[in-house]
DNA sequence: ACACACTCGGGTAATTGGGGAA
DNA sequence: GCTGTCCCAATTACCCGAGTGT
């Protein structure tokens, strides 16, 4: 066996789903909205990078951060 | 230039499984349908080109990028 | 030659995609 | 505007036993 160790961990729309509580289908309509990037199967499923996901999920918006417009 | 003659490096239908985040036996049913070009050992096990599934792995659409370029 | 992991083949559930409506 | 659920068709994942690769 070889080990190169690049590879780069894709996650399934379940997956995605699980993490954010939410329907695979909406993970689908982000995806389509272009909030989320995704790869794509060779049968047209959508597989989405778990470094973006984890990205996403980190940005929380506290009412002590981000932009103070109101 | 980039070119080995005739050394390309394949991968195992495992490896290629895992860069697209689905079953070995998925990526045979590509090879089958002939969306994956493979190569036969001599005891029928397949081997793929690293170069064929990395150009089908770039085929990704990301969400907004090329604008925040004030 | 032995052992172990992987891949082969076929068949059957589960998931996903797309559109549309609540 | 956003999300969850319905339909149906396609794709994908897991089951087995047997052969291949190192």
């Amino acid at each position: 066996m070889s080990m190169h160790g690049e590879s780069e961990v894709l996650l399934t729309p379940a997956e995605v789903a699980s993490l954010f509580r939410v329907d695979p289908k909406t993970v689908t309509r982000w995806a389509k909205a272009g909030k989320l990037s995704s790869i794509r199967t060779l049968g047209g499923h959508r597989r989405y990078r778990e470094s973006e996901v984890r990205a996403l999920l980190g940005a929380a918006s506290e009412p002590a951060e981000g932009t103070d417009k109101a």
